[in-house]
DNA sequence: TCGCCATGCAGAAACGTGCCTGTCAACGTG
DNA sequence: CACGTTGACAGGCACGTTTCTGCATGGCGA
């Protein structure tokens, strides 16, 4: 390449990176020959100069095989799509890891810094990347003192006791709930709000849970929650398929719902506004919380000081539908609701 | 490193990837202070040299600033899940890129390889990457004489017309089809194939067409079809969210599904299983064709000969549910299905 | 005319591997 | 004892950048 201009190596890197003191023909010069080679700077080169990747990693917890979390999948590919288009948009591309797999694929790749998804107490990841002196940033306040660089999430707790004020204003007597028996956080402050709201109204907790990860599973503990004695005249689902499992249920036990059956799920999904009826939904606005992370992220690998704090709250927003309306409003033909953007 | 350990640097690298003649008692000290040190070998030095990153491009086309199609969402997220998953299990990382954006990403990555989806006639970036001497192989056949080294794809007009036969034998008189108006290989071929039976059997086509990419129109189009003077007896959504909009439109004009109305709708969700309802649907099997692409890529950048044919065709899988049995049978609680795993 | 500075470019080191070649000792073997 | 053979490592180059330093050249003021 070099050598097809008539110029330096040294001046064919400064024309093409606008860097060095060269007149405008000879930088000209220069890119023209590039352009007309096809000639691509060597990403594998610049890396090991610079010490920079331009990529970024999004670790994601595996349940067996499958490198995704399988529950919260609509949350999950909302999330890395903002992510993703927010990498891009500052110019690193993004790359999706397992925490753990056969093939040690984490030495195979340069990474910049890591976003990580709900990381475990004590998260071994996590402990190495920061030992490497990567930037850590991630998505759900980190347990313990997991010496994350910054991170971003939900209020979990406000959520949950916002929602099932709105049950109970909505006129439920004892609200069920339908939840997960795994150990993540988002699990764990979510059904301990439920049992602090319980306790403060005086309720009996009515609960079910079940494996999160298994998507059969759902369907069965939604049916043994309406099958209780003690059947709740409401119930939240933490998970996306909840909304579906609980209204299959409720229509097999010969439920209405509204009318018998308060329903609120927590999902992205835009299918429970096509429900028969319509179901209310806690959304954790995956998109803003995907591009939270990454920007920060990127900011810790730029150097960017932040002078405000490194957590970021996102607030949750209840999307209330006929599902939670005791007397529900005339139905009408609706013209389609533009998608909100954020 | 090499210091730490009292030895060589050819020494270290020889222990560490098992080669060259070293007696176990060195190759354990070496691995044994690597370990203590936390040492890990630089990808970026051992792609420069080996000339081989371990990572594989997703290459999805954009509608605006979104990096991934949106309408055939569920289609992709599985299938870059199963890409991901089968990439990992083989070593290889995963990125998402862009078939265009502002920065260049592309030259800040160094590929071995690179999947695109559904690409168009003399698509740019395929050429180029060719030229780069890199494989390619595609999700979708690919139009014209676009040079992939191998191609995965549904045979989308048999699957089109296997499913207009099924509404036909379930009694359906006049078939309408729900399409986008894009010009993908997908929405040509599937358009292309209803129009080609209806000529077969005689039927005058009905069909409103829309921008597949914005998910508002697609509600506006399903009641535009139900509203046309010649309104169907049966309606063939390609996209995934057609299903629910269908059924929604068709309970705003007071018919009955699958009494008035037969409905099937190409998609990928579950949540068809437990609208009311639930409804037929026709799926692409992302999760094999995801695996199928990255496998054939691999292959080729390992040099892996293939003597079959470079061109998998990934057989459907028509779902079919109540929406389009005329004769639905008797409606009982039947157990949760496990999902197919392929 | 001489030194001086700005301009325009080239040389060369360094990044951390992988791999090819070379060296040296120990070890049979005729 | 001379000599090939083998084991066990070390030396050194190359990969393609970036960047620091250095060397000409020419214009300009003193």
């Amino acid at each position: 390449m070099a050598a097809a201009a008539g110029v330096s190596i040294t001046t064919v890197s400064d024309a093409l990176n606008g860097k060095g003191r060269l007149p405008d023909a000879t930088r000209r010069h220069v890119r023209e020959v590039a352009e007309r080679l096809g000639y691509r700077p060597s990403a594998a080169a610049r890396t090991l100069r610079t010490g920079k990747s331009g990529l970024i990693g999004l670790t994601v917890t595996t349940y067996g095989n499958e490198p995704f979390t399988f529950t919260e999948f609509a949350y999950f590919a909302e999330m890395a799509r903002a992510a993703t288009s927010a990498a891009l948009a500052r110019g690193y591309a993004l790359v999706i890891l397992p925490a753990t797999s056969r093939h040690d694929v984490w030495s195979n790749v340069a990474l910049d810094g890591t976003v990580v998804i709900d990381p475990s107490d004590q998260d071994p990841v996590v402990t190495e990347l920061v030992r490497q002196g990567l930037p850590v940033v991630s998505d759900g306040r980190p347990a313990g003192t997991l010496p994350v660089t910054a991170w971003v999430d939900n209020d979990h707790r406000a959520a949950v006791l916002d929602l099932l004020d709105h049950l109970a204003a909505a006129g439920a007597r004892r609200i069920g709930l339908l939840t997960g028996n795994t150990t993540d956080t988002y699990t764990r402050l979510s059904t301990a709000a439920y049992l602090h709201w319980c306790e403060r109204v005086g309720q009996d907790p009515v609960y079910e849970s079940y494996p999160a990860h298994d998507p059969c599973a759902g369907a069965v503990a939604a049916d043994r929650l309406l099958a209780r004695p003690d059947r709740p005249d409401a119930v939240y689902g933490l998970f996306d398929p909840n909304g579906t499992d609980l209204l299959a249920a409720a229509r097999r036990y010969g439920l209405r719902v509204p009318e018998d059956l308060l329903l609120v799920c927590c999902s992205e999904s835009t299918v429970y506004a096509a429900t028969e009826p319509p179901i209310t939904t806690l959304s954790l606005k995956p998109r803003r919380i995907g591009t939270a992370v990454v920007q920060l992220l990127i900011d810790a690998i730029e150097g960017v000081e932040h002078d405000g704090p490194v957590e970021q709250v996102i607030p949750t927003e209840l999307i209330v539908r006929t599902s939670s309306q005791r007397r529900p409003p005339r139905t009408t033909v609706s013209a389609p609701r533009s998608p909100s953007r954020d």
